[in-house]
DNA sequence: CAGTTGTACAACCATGTGGTTGTACGTTAC
DNA sequence: GTAACGTACAACCACATGGTTGTACAACTG
């Protein structure tokens, strides 16, 4: 139940290095949506079943999915646990950069606060 | 002060990739914090300038860092804004994860949802 | 002015990545 | 048993990546 802890330098390139590719998320995509088999999945890109194998392989090995032999198939399932640590390791950049924001409004004193948390925007992303 | 609607693939690997590895974190974490010059951050590491160079450049490509000119010197800055639209990013899987598992407990019949999703987890990571 | 500092950029090299084709082998279907 | 299916894996190729060194040049310093 317990997830590891610390994630290796190792490990965090391999998750953002796993999701850097657009075919690699799509397949995350669709097996955190349902199961799925590994000729399933290549038949829907287009390019050669192995190279969908090791799109695959990529992210099994960066944990993002695991496979499951059934029969002759090998069921592909998405790893929600994984994706949420890598929502972290974000979260810890934010943090720094709040914390950031906060040293930089102390500097300027309590009632100035609303006025510079405006200007630099701590609060709500610009976007969407 | 709007931030870019929708992110291509390209730009999406680019970020993940920028990413996917430490020494280019480690300047994202550094730049979040406070203001640094490039040769100020290239002494930090134990490789060549030019080295740490082509990091920031990458980090620049994908919009995590900007570099400002100041006299001779170039100021790079993290850009949280970017790093937000990385954990939206992220957001999407965890959604679609949490959909699935809506719809399935949909299927077991509403007064079992709280048995199920005991069991199939949608809050805390499993762990390995 | 001359010298030093900070940066940019090109050329080069080893290794990794993303694709291909071909072969092999266990599993299911007939 | 034989054929088809689903997968694994090796070999190969073009190109990207992450590092190096060397050169050039603008901006400060004295």
């Amino acid at each position: 139940m317990v997830v590891q802890l610390e994630l290796s330098d190792d490990e965090v390139n391999r998750i953002f290095r796993a999701l850097a590719d657009a075919t690699r998320r799509d397949i995350v995509r669709r097996t955190l949506v349902a199961e799925i088999t590994v000729s399933h999945l290549a038949d829907s890109y287009d390019m050669s079943f192995a190279a969908v194998q090791k799109h695959i392989a990529v992210l099994e090995e960066a944990r993002l999915v695991t496979k499951e032999p059934r029969g002759r198939e090998r069921i592909v399932r998405g790893a929600p646990d994984r994706i949420r640590q890598a929502q972290h390791l974000l979260d810890e950049f934010e943090l720094l950069w709040r914390s950031r924001i906060d040293r930089l409004d102390a500097l300027l004193g309590e009632d100035a606060g609303a006025v510079a948390s405006a200007d630099h925007d701590t609060s709500t992303p610009t976007g969407e």
